[in-house]
DNA sequence: AGGCAGAATTGACTTTTGTCAGTGGGCGTG
DNA sequence: CACGCCCACTGACAAAAGTCAATTCTGCCT
C-alpha cells in the first residue's frame, strides 16, 4: 500500500512533530506550509493510524483479582474493568480495544466474531498502521435488523487497523441442513472456513440463551427455538453457535445449519480474547471458559467477583486454556 | 511488575487523557489533583513508556530505491533514510528504533549487538511498555576505552523497552584460544549463548576492517593484526566476530578467542535487522548480506545507491534471507 | 518533639496548539 | 473560454498545555 502523493507531507510532519519532537511552528517553517495546516495534519495523522497513540492497558490487568481469576482459571491475562455508572459498558469497550491492540502484531491474522460487545469494541478501536494484518470474520452474515452486522465488525476493525478485511458471504444460518453441509463444501467458504484455524489472535464475546438473547434478537432462532435448546442443555453463543455447559457443541438441528467457524478451528487460535461485561452472561461465559475458548479475558468487576466465587480458588482450573 | 501505588495515579492520568480523550483541567478535576500535576503526570506517562507514540515509518521504506533493495537482494523491509546534513547518523538512528519497535511483539526475545550505531539507537529508542520482552546481549563484554559497552547497549534498550536485560559477563575476547573455549562451555556462559538463537529478533550493524573499525579503536584488534587478517580476506565484523566477503567466519585465531554469538545462531533468529550509515561500510555490508544477516535493512540512502548499483537488479538474490 | 532536606504539588504566567471563517487556486463544466 | 464549485490552505483569535518559582507535605534524623 503506497503511500499516496499528497499523504506524503501528512508522514513528514508527523514525523517531524512527533519522533523529532519538533513545534508545530518549527515544522511549519520545514516544510513550508502554515502552522494551521500542520495543525490539522497532524490531527489526520492521528486519526489514521499514521501516529498511534497506546496506553498500557496495566491499569485493568494489575489487580488482586485479576491475578486471582488468572490462577484459577489458568487465563493468561485478565483485565478488570472498575464499576463506571452508566459508562461501565464503554469503558469495557475502551480497555479491550487497547488491550486487543496490545497483543495484536504485524503480520498476524485476526479473527473477529460479532455482536453488540463486539461492534461496541470496533467502534472505539483506535487507528493503528499495521499493514500487513488480515482481519477474517468469524461467522456467516445476517440481514440487518440490527445496526451491526458480522461483516461490518470485520470491516470496521480492518479500516482502523489499516489492515485486510476478509468477509465471507454467507447467511449464518440455513433453514436446511443439507444445504448448509453444500455450502459450507463451496471452495469459496470451504477457503474461508479453513483459514479460521490459522489466525493467530480472536475477539469475541459470548451470547447468553435467554429471550433477548441476540441470536433471537437478529432472527436467527425464534424464542419458542431458544427455549427448547435451553431445555437440552444450551448454555451460551460462541461466533453464532451453541453450546453447552461444557463448552461443547449442543447436538441440535439449528448447530448443523449455522455457517460458521468450527469449534475446533477456535479453540486452535493461540490467543483467544473475550469480552464480557453484563453480569447475565456469567453461566454463558463459564461454558466459554469451560469450553477453552479463553486466554485473555477482559470482564466487568462485578461480574469478575460472582466468577471467581465460583471458581474453587486454589483447586484445578475450570478450564484449561490451552496454549 | 505490579504498578507502584504511587505510578496508579499517573496511569489512570493517562488513560483519561489519552484514551478518554478529556482534557487536562478535567482530568484534573476527576483526580482531584491540580492541572500542573496532570501536566507532570502524562510527561511521566510519556517517559516512561506508559504512554506510546508511536510514528509510521512507512515514509522511509515506501521508496522505490528500497523496494528495488528489497527484490534484488530478497530483503523482508528496507528503510531508506535520506541525507539530511550532518545530522543523517541521528536520523537513521530514529529510523532504526522506530523501525525496530514496530516489529518487537510482547513476549518476543530481543538480541542486540553493539557499536557505535547500536549505542546510538538505544539512545533514541522510544520508551515503552512491552513487560514480557527480554533483551539479550549477543556477544561478551569490552573494558570501557569508549563509552558504549555491549551491556550498556543492552541495558539502555531493556530500559526503555521495560523489559528483562540479560547480559553476559565475559570478556568478548581472550588472549588464549583454549581459555575462550573452556569459557564458552561454562553453564552460565553456555545458557547465553544457547538462548541466541531463541531470539525473535535481532539488532546491529557491521563494522569494517580498516584501521579505525570499531574492533581496533575498543583495543580488540591492534591495527596490525587487522591489516594481516584483512590480507587473509576479512570484509566485516559482526557481533564481534571477523567474517569474510561470503559471510562466512573467517578461520583465524582471533575468531576462536573470541565470546560471542555463533554466526548459525544470529542466522537461525527470524528477523535480523541491520542498520548502516556510512559509506565506507559498502564491503562489510556486503559481506553481512551474503551471510544471510539481514532480513531488515535501515540503510542512508547514498549507501542504499551504491548498494543497488553492485546488485544485479532482477538477477538471483545475492544473499538468500532465509526466513 | 522539633527541625530539616527533599520531593511533590500548586498558582500564575507563558508558550504552544486548536479552530474556523475567509481566501485563493485548480479543475471540471456549460 | 469563462464561470462557478470545491477543496486545501491560511490568519487571527481562543483554548489548552507547558513551565517554574513558591509553597506545602512527608519522612527521617537528632
Amino acid at each position: 500500500m503506497p503511500i499516496r502523493p499528497a499523504d506524503h507531507i501528512i508522514h513528514k510532519a508527523a514525523w517531524l512533530y512527533y519522533t523529532h519532537g519538533l513545534r508545530q511552528d518549527e515544522v511549519a517553517r520545514e516544510l513550508d506550509i502554515s502552522r494551521a495546516s500542520v495543525a490539522m495534519y497532524l490531527r489526520k495523522a492521528r486519526d489514521t493510524g499514521i501516529v498511534n497513540i497506546a496506553t498500557s492497558t496495566q491499569l485493568f490487568s494489575d489487580d488482586v483479582l485479576a491475578r486471582r481469576i488468572e490462577d484459577a482459571l489458568g487465563l493468561d491475562t485478565v483485565w478488570i474493568v472498575p464499576e463506571a455508572g452508566r459508562s461501565t459498558e464503554n469503558e469495557v469497550a475502551l480497555v479491550a480495544a487497547s488491550a486487543f491492540l496490545e497483543q495484536v502484531r504485524r503480520g498476524d491474522r485476526i479473527g473477529v466474531a460479532w455482536g453488540r460487545t463486539v461492534y461496541g469494541i470496533a467502534d472505539v478501536m483506535p487507528f493503528a498502521d499495521l499493514q500487513d494484518v488480515v482481519v477474517v470474520q468469524l461467522c456467516g452474515n445476517l440481514g440487518a435488523p440490527y445496526s451491526y452486522r458480522p461483516d461490518e465488525c470485520t470491516m470496521e476493525i480492518a479500516r482502523r487497523l489499516n489492515a485486510k478485511g476478509l468477509n465471507f458471504y454467507a447467511p449464518l444460518v440455513l433453514t436446511s441442513e443439507r444445504l448448509a453441509a453444500e455450502l459450507r463444501d463451496e471452495p469459496v467458504i470451504r477457503e474461508q472456513l479453513a483459514g479460521i484455524s490459522a489466525c493467530d489472535i480472536a475477539l469475541y464475546s459470548v451470547g447468553t440463551v435467554d429471550e433477548d438473547s441476540h441470536v433471537v434478537k437478529c432472527g436467527a432462532l425464534t424464542p419458542e427455538e431458544l427455549r427448547a435448546l435451553r431445555a437440552e442443555g444450551a448454555a451460551g453463543v460462541i461466533a453464532g453457535q451453541i453450546i453447552d455447559r461444557n463448552g461443547a457443541a449442543l447436538a441440535c438441528s439449528y448447530n448443523r445449519r449455522v455457517i460458521s467457524a468450527d469449534l475446533a478451528s477456535l479453540r486452535a487460535i493461540p490467543k483467544r480474547m473475550m469480552v464480557v461485561h453484563e453480569e447475565v452472561k456469567l453461566d454463558a461465559l463459564c461454558a466459554a471458559l469451560a469450553g477453552g475458548f479463553v486466554t485473555h479475558l477482559v470482564v466487568a468487576a462485578p461480574l469478575a467477583r460472582r466468577l471467581l466465587d465460583l471458581a474453587p480458588e486454589r483447586d484445578k482450573p475450570l478450564a484449561v486454556g490451552a496454549t
